[in-house]
RNA sequence: GGGAGCAUAGCUCAGCUGGUUCAGAGCAUCUGCCUUACAAGCAGAGGGUCCGCGGUUCGAACCCGUGUGCUCCCA
């Protein structure tokens, strides 16, 4: 079989996803083995594949193959989440194009265009994440308004409205002017923004109207004056105490209001008077119920002035802020103007500024649900990686607050609840149940419409771990059973409000189980200069661009060796090229694998060819061991490194190199058989990581059966490397290495031959390394020797005082200078030791182990001196 | 305003229970090589007040305090 030059991703990839999903090895039925399971964090079903997903769906991935590999029954569940904001933004603005206004359309049609919407455009993220090499279980795809799961949603809003957790209530709510819903206080953003800090003259009243001294507030949102109910300030300011009881005028509107006294108020703040907005400020809300002042709702819905505000009705809030301050400028009421900076809610769908806002919603109180779930993971039966999360957690469980549901939308799980047309509520699972519900109630019929809200998202994506297995419909069914609680989440730390918290606590009220058993908390994937990637910063990269450019391989190696657990990953392109390079060297060992195997095999195997063999297999079976050990603590990019530096290094630079024989000359049988054998290994290592190159490569390594693929086998586990073995190949490397430098420093030619002399009582145990030794120091000859050797160039390796001659004249100097350098180095060293060792505080205080290596060093570079002393006296 | 975290080579970061396996890796840089798997490569090298200051300790990159700079979360 002719291999290509060099490796090509693009013609792989496609081939071998298909492929897997053809045999079934990504889908997941319940049997004898132990379950290793992970439910996807639902996409938004208008996403895009960007950077936040490849990472965090890389390394789902990586778990799972990982898993897979280990022989664990894995099961990784896809699916979206209909993200009830931007789906309906979707659908609104694809109807404006239409020429549909979404208000002239009934219910029911707005939702058939809705469905339309998402069975046409929803969901391409799923698409994508194949391409990624993904290896979910499709058909166990969900969605969070499938029938089942809608009904589930709508149970568990009876349920907790019938426990008394789910209430309605009017709040000062956070308000979306561009979605028109209500907000529940994590899906506002507070950003700081450059303000006007503008300073507004209230007259004070004087015989029963505005006299001429006044009182100064400051405000960024003079808009808000005209739905004033009050000026406050400290009782204990000096400087108002006398005009508390008084009254004064709201600047154009002259409406009287009074003057009042808090010690609420910041004296320091501004002018130290606050102007009290009942209705557009939370804190101006609550001093308002302490004082019974009026509620003045000067907003509409949209953002802009209601008749309320008397004044600019109809305005769009910015505007009429700047044309406030122009006209109370004329009027004569502006003191002076500051710049200042404060901070602003934004919605984080659409991104416009957030309006508190009193209303009518439909809340979930947490307190009682949030106890348990605080417990579960303080006391780490739920483990956070990394820990430090825990004391996020458990702020926010701490200081929980209730959970505002409604959303003034359409597309989502509509709100159970039924109104009378007088005020009266009843919340039932459907239209009859309410009728009866109503009849039990009030003793009477009435005429019933539905409340015509659905519910935030993320009350439906908190039974995300039990619901994708059928919970609702059958709470003991097999697979629930069988899959439940999964075995890890990986998610970004910003979800941990919004999801992880409400996950645990959704599971803990309907199982009395946790949904999961570990909670990884992948980076935040920024750029270049450290910016988070975001769609309003446009530095987001075009992942399946990538992805054509440099292969889903090289992608997931460029995301994962630059993920350092629970850090935040500068993305850089360079490290998709490592990747891409790594792939191109592993195609290559490959091509010479097959060139060794194509060679006239000898049956005869040396102890001398056997080393580098026995040497590999120490060497995987180490690095295997701390790929285990640091996948268990999700150090991905670490055991990626391990397994990077085991293959380019060792296997290529090294192993390789060590049992390549002349062109002309046969190969062990044996020899070629066992670098097979250990290339496969790397391979199994390598797939979770890498999984369509390592899969090509299996495949090319020799023909394998029906169904024989990386994707579906089975590791062996790791074994106790032979520690005697690795000792032994370190020295063989340090050697190799010490004459290349020697022969640098030298001006000679790394081909030039040379004779080596080693000491003769470490004879034993060179003799199992000496050919190979040999062969890549080409040294014609090898002697074993205890006498130094005049004029030869002189080196030492751990103990082992060796040299090498050559035909071609030696640097004298240069080795002179050498030697002095290191001698120099050592005798600071040993004084150092000699030092330590002299301190009776150390003798007496130090651990027995810790004085015995530190004598142990002592021996060790007095030893090492002599070496150098002795050659020196040589030159 | 409250909380969490970070500062180690030019860049991105490892560094566990304090002790020469402690000052490391990758990229970048420099030098020499087209050595028939790979120049998309090979071999070798240089490079650091471990942010400043103080303390604990026989011993500190590591523990404690403090200052400075940056990041994130919450209000």
């Amino acid at each position: 079989m002719e291999l290509a030059k060099n490796y090509t991703p693009q013609e792989v990839e496609p081939k071998w996803y298909e492929h897997w999903v053809n045999r079934g090895y990504f889908s997941s039925k319940p049997d004898q083995r132990d379950a290793y399971t992970i439910v996807i964090p639902p996409p938004n079903v208008t996403g895009v594949l960007h950077m936040g997903h490849a990472l965090n769906n890389s390394v789902q991935d990586v778990l799972i193959r990982y898993a897979r590999l280990k022989g664990y029954n894995t099961c990784w569940v896809p699916g979206t989440d209909h993200a009830s904001i931007a789906t309906e933004a979707k659908v609104v603005a694809m109807l404006r194009e239409q020429g549909i206004d979404k208000n002239s359309l009934s219910r029911e049609e707005f939702l058939k265009y809705a469905w339309e919407w998402k069975e046409k455009y929803g969901g391409i993220i799923l698409q994508q994440l194949k391409k990624l090499g993904c290896s979910l279980d499709w058909d166990r795809t969900a969605f969070t308004m499938d029938p089942d799961y809608y009904k589930a949603v709508i149970d568990v809003f009876l349920d907790l409205h019938k426990k008394g957790h789910i209430f309605r209530g009017v709040k000062m709510i956070n308000w979306d002017p561009k979605a028109k819903t209500a907000l529940s206080d994590e899906e506002v953003i507070h950003k700081e923004v450059n303000s006007k800090l503008v300073y507004i003259r209230y007259f004070l009243e004087e015989q029963g109207q505005p006299g001429a001294n006044s009182i100064v507030v400051a405000t960024v949102r003079p808009e808000t004056i005209l739905g004033d109910a009050a000026v406050c300030v400290h009782p204990d300011d000096e400087r108002y105490k006398h005009l508390v009881g008084t009254y004064c005028y709201v600047p154009l509107l002259n409406r009287r209001i009074p003057i009042i006294a808090d010690d609420y108020i910041d004296i320091e703040f501004g002018t130290g008077c606050l102007k009290v907005t009942p209705a557009h400020d939370i804190n101006d809300y609550n001093l308002g119920l302490k004082h019974k002042l009026p509620i003045i709702d000067t907003l509409n819905e949209d953002g802009t002035l209601s008749e309320a505000a008397v004044l600019y009705v109809g305005q769009d809030r910015f505007d009429v802020r700047k044309q406030i301050v122009v006209d109370l400028q004329a009027a004569g009421h502006i003191e002076k103007i500051e710049d200042y900076t404060n901070q602003v809610g934004f919605s984080e769908r659409t991104d416009v500024v957030i309006e508190p806002r009193l209303s009518m919603q439909w809340w979930c109180r947490m307190e009682t649900m949030a106890k348990p779930a605080l417990d579960v993971v303080m006391n780490d039966e739920i483990r956070f990686y990394p820990a430090k999360f825990k004391n996020t957690y458990r702020h926010w469980m701490e200081n929980i607050k209730d959970w505002c549901i409604s959303r003034q939308l359409r597309w989502g799980h509509r709100i159970p609840a039924w109104y009378d047309g007088e005020g009266n509520v009843v919340v039932a699972a459907n239209e009859t149940e309410a009728h009866l519900a109503y009849q039990k109630e009030h003793g009477k019929e009435a005429h019933l419409t539905q409340d015509s809200d659905v519910l935030d998202t993320w009350f439906s994506s908190w039974l995300w771990p039990m619901e994708v297995f059928g919970w609702n419909k059958n709470p003991d069914n097999d697979e629930l059973k069988y899959y439940y609680p999964t075995a890890t989440l990986v998610t970004a730390p910003e979800i941990i409000f919004f999801w992880v918290a409400r996950m645990i606590m959704a599971g803990l009220e309907y199982r009395k189980e946790i949904p999961f058993k570990q909670v990884y908390f992948t980076g935040i994937v920024r750029d270049k200069q450290g910016r988070k990637m975001s769609k309003s910063l446009g530095n987001s990269p075009d992942l399946l661009q990538l992805i054509d450019q440099y292969g889903a391989d090289a992608v997931r190696f460029g995301v994962l060796i630059s993920s350092p657990a629970g850090n935040d990953l500068l993305f850089d392109e360079g490290g998709l090229d490592q990747g891409r390079l790594f792939g191109n060297k592993l195609w290559n060992a490959l091509k010479l694998l097959h060139i060794f195997n194509q060679k006239e095999k000898s049956a005869d195997v040396s102890d001398q060819a056997s080393f580098p063999g026995l040497w590999f297999e120490a060497r995987l079976n180490e690095v295997k061991g701390l790929v285990e050990a640091d996948i268990k603590e999700f150090k991905l990019s670490e055991a990626l490194k391990k397994i990077y530096s085991l293959i380019w290094d060792d296997f290529c630079s090294w192993y390789l190199e060590w049992i390549k024989t002349a062109p002309d000359q046969a190969i062990p049988s044996k020899t070629i058989e066992q670098a097979m054998k250990h290339f496969e290994e790397l391979l199994k290592l390598l797939h979770p990581f890498m999984p369509f190159l390592t899969e090509e490569l299996y495949a090319h390594l020799q023909v394998r059966n029906a169904g024989d693929d990386l994707a579906s086998g089975a590791m062996s586990n790791s074994e106790t490397p032979d520690e005697a073995i690795l000792k032994q190949g370190d020295l063989l490397k340090l050697m190799i290495t010490a004459i290349r430098d020697m022969k640098v420093k030298q001006n000679l030619k790394p081909k030039d031959a040379i004779t080596l002399f080693l000491p003769e009582a470490y004879a034993v145990q060179l003799r199992a390394i000496e050919d190979v030794l040999a062969r890549q120091s080409f040294a014609t000859e090898i002697q074993y020797t205890s006498e130094p050797i005049q004029g030869g160039i002189t080196f030492v390796v751990d103990k082992l005082h060796c040299y090498f001659t050559t035909e071609k004249e030696i640097d004298q100097t240069q080795q002179t200078e050498q030697l002095k350098k290191d001698l120099a180095y050592l005798q600071g060293f040993l004084l150092s030791l000699e030092k330590k060792l002299g301190n009776e505080k150390f003798m007496a205080n130090a651990k027995p182990e810790v004085v015995e290596n530190e004598l142990k060093k002592k021996n060790d570079a007095l030893e090492k001196i002599r070496i150098i002393e002795e050659s020196l006296t040589l030159l």
